[in-house]
DNA sequence: CACTTTTTCACTCGATTAATCACAACACCT
DNA sequence: AGGTGTTGTGATTAATCGAGTGAAAAAGTG
């Protein structure tokens, strides 16, 4: 049975969400439980029975248990969704206090540096999409992107990409018809297109298999290449901001010679 | 300068948010930096400076730092928004993970034990207040809520409150005049009163100055009643189910006594 | 009052994290 | 080129924290 598996992959979650191993253990074992005892609970859960206790009392104090004092003591889990909720709450609460304590400080004086030739470096699906997104939502005059894997194409993608300003261009490039049919479904005010990037599998296809992940280009003048790496599928990316930016230029190139783009070249 | 705090503070929440020292240390050192190199962070953050670079990465991987990847490195920080937000995406995945693993899971066959007279103790005021909701969502004929100390009284709970439908008794206690104000204004459809909750501060009143926190009664057969300890501000419930419950009994009583509502007894 | 079960608490061991150090690679200067 | 300080990596030590164990107090049971 795979419920196993998932009883382990809650535990993970759990332990992930700041919780110790015990006190997750203890928490998954009581959502199967209805109502536990220490000694029911440590036979379920392989926790030492004399350290439920501990585990308990900490879940309590995060309103994630219910504890009845009686001899023995009984515990329960609250029921799933408030569980979820509570946790919820939990982590708005300090994203929140972050936000907060960290937009009133910010900058510390600073002698600036040669501001030329930027290219940054990021990893992440989650960051590389957020960086995505932000610069969709900022572009004045026109966008440029490809896709070059379905699984980039988030619903928050798509939400931010159907937000667009009727006055900006949208392209939008795919590496295959399918794909290309899927974004002109999902984003009907934009001009859609098979991409030429045959310049990661084509000519340059040495031995890694690095499949491109997707390609930004706002403004001509900020771009976004991400690629993703075969085995971990991690997306990895690198940035670069300024009309005259090395990777900006080259992108300008591509542009021009029709590789990334249906239209003419505008050098 | 409370400044420094506030940087404390963010350090202090991201390590909640699971950073260790260190990274949390880095990034907020780079949200004060707009851009800076090994060296500098060591000197702003007191990391040490050969122990930057991992810090740096793993703060990359998690899409809230950009490398720029020349020698010496340049490092920087997300914009603020960018950085909650992958945080807040990066937590919602979790929590959702966690509801479809443990949601398909669920009991474990039972030999079932004396169904009487439980009462529940949880602490905490997220999962009570969540708890709280609960209930009022769940209510067909009557609620009975007294709120004893106004930082109980948040936005969720007068939304929750708000919903309730229409043909649902819905009886609101204070206890004193400006709450009882706050009640009658933010929920109209209620009846408000003054509750004669004395008998936690009156003729109980020993030596610790127990806080009467909040007190609801659903469908006069569940109950839940809650108190602030006072040096630590946590609020700790008592929870009590079915009509015969004992604690359920004693509101009863008491609410026959007309202690707790405006209305005449029903015994 | 013996005798079990439940509960708390203090302690060991191992793993993780913080902190320091030694060294190789590199950039910069003359 | 060669010297010099800076930069990045890896290894090593010290401190901290959590998992696991056992002793003993407290509570129940016959």
């Amino acid at each position: 049975m795979d419920a196993s598996e998932n009883i382990e992959e809650a535990i993970e979650v759990l332990q992930q969400l700041g919780l110790k191993e015990y006190e997750a253990r203890c928490f998954v074992g009581l959502t199967r439980l209805e109502t536990g005892t220490a000694k029911k609970l440590s036979e379920l859960t392989e926790v030492p029975r004399t350290r439920v206790y501990d585990a308990i009392r900490v879940l309590e104090a995060q309103g994630l248990v219910e504890i009845q004092h009686s001899s023995p003591q009984r515990f329960r889990a609250v029921s799933l969704d408030e569980a979820t909720e509570t946790l919820r709450d939990q982590y708005e609460d300090r994203v929140e206090r972050l936000h907060d304590a960290l937009e009133t400080v910010e900058i510390v004086d600073e002698d600036d540096e040669e501001p030329i030739q930027q290219v940054w470096a990021m990893s992440g699906q989650d960051g590389i999409e957020n960086r995505t997104e932000d610069l969709i939502e900022t572009t004045t005059d026109e966008i440029v992107l490809v896709i070059g894997d379905e699984s980039l194409l988030t619903d928050d993608l798509v939400d931010t990409l159907q937000e667009v300003e009727n006055g900006i261009d949208l392209l939008l490039g795919a590496v295959n018809e399918s794909l290309e049919e899927e974004l002109r479904a999902a984003v009907p005010n934009a001009t859609t297109f098979i991409s030429g990037l045959e310049w990661l599998h084509g000519e340059n296809a040495e031995a890694d298999e690095t499949a491109i992940g997707r390609l930004l280009l706002v403004d001509r003048s900020t771009i976004l290449v991400s690629s993703i790496v075969p085995d971990t599928k991690v997306e990895q990316a690198i940035f670069g901001e300024g009309f005259g930016n090395g990777l900006v230029v080259i992108a300008r190139r591509l542009m021009a010679q029709g590789l990334i783009s249906p239209h003419d070249p505008i050098s």
